[in-house]
DNA sequence: AACGCCAGCAACCGCAGATGG
DNA sequence: GCCATCTGCGGTTGCTGGCGT
């Protein structure tokens, strides 16, 4: 019956996304909390597609996205999970719970697969393409014909084949891979292309207790990077605009090992105005922004005319509302500490 | 220095399930 | 139960920077 677009076409800014529209994005979710997505362009003045805003933050500013490279544990976990699961980048994502389906679907289209086909060649490939037909979205018209008995019985030797390997690479690192319980679920559940369980998608969170994270990583200190980066930039801009003749900050460095389309930490210049340190560090970012910055934050972070409540948002809400999901984070990781590996092969 | 190629990644698109009236 | 709308997901596109010639 044709979909209506999620947005006008006319007047919604498309491509990358600037500072500036991060900074209300984020300044507009801290108050109003994720959801509602449809509101969003209209309360924060952001010429925006609703699904543009929901994407920006879920796979870029929202809190505990870890950026970078990928573990060589995170690597493995990808493998065999998307053996065990095909490409639900989603159900993949909900085991790493600091990398998002698009990070790690991108890794795998860049990465892995090619490496994957460099170490089992082409038969590898075949196994693939078995996989790669259950997906909802790819499965072919021949595919989705395939009765539920045949389906099933492929489903089980390909899970056991996934779960053979994926004990293969437990028994590798199974000190420091906390690999989620998987449940029964996970091998009884069918693809949503075929699954005649019309809630088969919501399945999908069913499958898993919580994930587990890596103990070694600190989420905040890529959340807070995630904003942080944006801030000095932000700033940076500010000054560059009043003071085009000032040396003191570097406006063109390259980036650090994040993002391109950011700078890298400020220069010595930004360091001595704005007490700006290292990021890295939690307690470094509630320290680095000064009275000016945050003031000079609140006066740029309203471009628009319909950007009140994302002016009046004080930095220090910013920051209180980063530490406690750092905290949050923090405890869950630790009661997820107690589920062992042996819990997860048993099911098995 | 200029150009082309390529890899990586952010963002978009369209489909499908969920939800509420 | 139907319909409209919202949200989530996976595939794909296109921009950007690095590298080789």
């Amino acid at each position: 019956m044709g979909r209506p677009p999620c947005c006008d076409k006319i007047g919604v800014k498309k491509g990358p996304w600037t500072p500036e529209e991060d900074i209300i994005l984020v300044s507009y979710i801290q108050e109003n909390g994720p959801g509602n997505w449809r509101s969003v362009p209209t309360n924060t003045g952001l010429l925006r597609c609703s699904k543009s805003c929901r994407l920006r933050w879920t796979n870029y500013l929202r809190p505990g996205i870890k950026r970078g490279n990928f573990t060589d544990q995170e690597e493995k976990m990808i493998i065999h999970l998307q053996a065990l699961l095909g490409n639900r980048w989603a159900a993949i994502a909900s085991y790493l719970p600091q990398r998002t389906d698009n990070d790690i679907k991108n890794y795998w289209n860049t990465h892995l697969k090619k490496k994957l086909s460099n170490i089992q060649g082409n038969s590898s490939s075949d196994q693939e393409n078995r996989y790669r037909s259950r997906g909802s979205n790819s499965s072919s018209s021949s595919e989705t014909a395939v009765c539920k008995g045949q389906w099933e019985r492929r489903l089980q030797t390909d899970i056991h084949m996934a779960k053979q390997a994926l004990c293969d690479a437990l028994s590798l690192d199974n000190k420091s891979v906390n690999l989620p319980q998987l449940s029964s679920s996970i091998v009884s559940r069918k693809p949503s292309s075929i699954s005649t369980n019309p809630s088969a998608k919501t399945d999908q969170k069913l499958i898993l207790p919580p994930p587990q994270t890596n103990q070694s990583t600190i989420t905040y200190a890529s959340s807070a990077e995630n904003i942080a980066r944006l801030l000095p930039n932000w700033i940076n801009k500010i000054q560059k605009s009043s003071q085009t003749s000032s040396e003191s900050i570097s406006t063109t460095q390259t980036q650090n090992s994040f993002d391109g389309r950011f700078p890298s930490p400020p220069s010595e210049g930004f360091d001595k105005q704005f007490g700006y340190h290292n990021y890295s560090n939690i307690s470094d970012v509630s320290q680095s922004v000064s009275p000016e910055a945050t003031s000079l934050f609140q006066d740029e972070s309203n471009p628009g005319a319909n950007t009140e409540k994302a002016q009046l948002l004080p930095l220090s809400f910013l920051e209180k509302w980063l530490l406690d999901d750092a905290n949050a984070q923090e405890n869950d990781q630790d009661n997820l500490m107690n589920l062992s590996l042996e819990e997860s092969n048993g099911l098995f």
